[in-house]
DNA sequence: GTCAAGGCGTTCATCCGACGAAGCGCCGGC
DNA sequence: GCCGGCGCTTCGTCGGATGAACGCCTTGAC
């Protein structure tokens, strides 16, 4: 897969900046040395060198070598930066992200309630039915359900920008999701919360979608920290 | 500025995708037939392109060319998608960037409020000042101090994912903003909206922090919208 | 001693020609 | 008609040559 050398060079130099191995303002070596190190050709690493400055993490000048740029101007949602970042997820990370869905996902929702797209809140009643169906199912298939609900709100809401970050955000987080909602007997009582968000929504009832999906959410997150914090007392 | 060849590549073939002249599927020419009508090497080219691939925009694949990915795959959020997009801006771009922010600054506003980060509430409040300092100014400084107020919000929020989404829009919004909040005697209004925001923030009240900014996006919105009708009527 | 101008080395930017690798389709054998 | 191999196209990589920008250091004037 990875054979391509130059997507080696940007894993590689990628992975080690966000990870901090490589801290801002750092002068990378030279093409060629880095060649070297990399065992690449200078082809492959200037392809790669191109590709992380598209992603704002280093700059490149003539004769002044390439440096890591500063972490505000890094492309914090690009698919590749967030899972550099989340690749060994700290319960750090996981509340961020936790926090971030508090703040994100009730405004979906009320923008979700408010679209004159019927459909796509008819899409969200419909995801809601999975939801019931999967809540017997084995745990995979019920955090498949509840990850297509959070969707379908997001695409109801009619935004692009607010559909990309939470798909991002989703992709950066589904190799923990499982961990996050995995209690068995937890599913029953996330239900009726998302029952509250869809029929919200379907009904238009903005605020009421809002409040709802802030339970739903605020209640995820409570979970996460307890379940961390549990986690910790036994480690 | 832009005489680097590459950026030149990366700009051409990006502004072109994202303005939709090549839409999703298509095979762009070949790197030879791309490096003559573009004028540049064939080096220059191939680092443009791997640029754009890692905005997610284009995917190459060894003898079957390369080809523009379908825009769920698209970076929506990377700097330049978003300054490509935006750089004509029609009305319905700013509705759904006002939407976004209806959809994301009360939540930010409540995260500001919850966070334990003393200092950055009162950021908040000092961005307040600012505000009130420049209300009988020129237009343009009362805008920087606005800017500066709602980005204190997001900082004092504490989720560097969620400033860094309101970076990202703001830069692309920045353009258009001064047609935004223009109407001189305007911002006496909107002041009001603010302080309770700010005051909300540095008590700690979370659920009014989120109301009185959500009023105040409202009215952003409502404003936009209303400016936008009437300049439709006009021409 | 101070300062400025110009030469020089470093490093990225670009071009180019060569070769390798991987699909894809054509074409001949059966 | 089916199948396998061959060759063409196109991207992937290499590395040498050249150019351009920038910093540094020498050199010379005052």
């Amino acid at each position: 897969m990875a054979a391509d050398r130059h997507v080696r060079v940007v894993q590689e130099l990628g992975a080690r900046i966000v990870r901090l191995d490589l801290p801002a303002g750092t002068l990378l070596p030279t093409e060629d040395v880095l060649a070297g190190e990399l065992a690449v050709g200078r082809s492959a690493v200037r392809e790669g060198v191109k590709v992380l400055a598209g992603k704002g993490l280093v700059e490149t000048r003539r004769s002044a070598g390439t440096r890591v740029r500063a972490r505000e101007t890094w492309n914090l949602l690009d698919a590749d930066v967030l899972r550099w970042r989340f690749a060994e997820s700290r319960s750090v990370d996981l509340a961020m992200i936790a926090d971030l869905r508090v703040a994100l996902e009730p405004g979906a929702a009320r923008l979700a309630a408010e679209s004159t797209d019927l459909a796509a809140r008819r899409a969200v009643g419909l995801a809601m039915s999975g939801l019931w169906a999967t809540v017997e199912d084995a745990d995979e298939e019920f955090v498949r359900a509840d990850l297509a609900f959070h969707r379908a709100v997001f695409v109801a809401a009619g935004n692009d920008l607010l559909l990309h970050v939470h798909d991002q955000i989703e992709a950066a987080f589904g190799a923990v999701r499982p961990l996050h909602s995995a209690s068995a007997g937890h599913n029953r009582e996330t239900l009726a919360a998302h029952e509250e968000v869809a029929a919200a929504v379907l009904r238009g009832h903005h605020r009421k979608a809002e409040t709802a999906m802030r339970a739903v959410v605020e209640g995820a997150r409570a979970d996460l920290l307890e379940r961390d914090s549990r986690r910790g007392a036994v480690s």
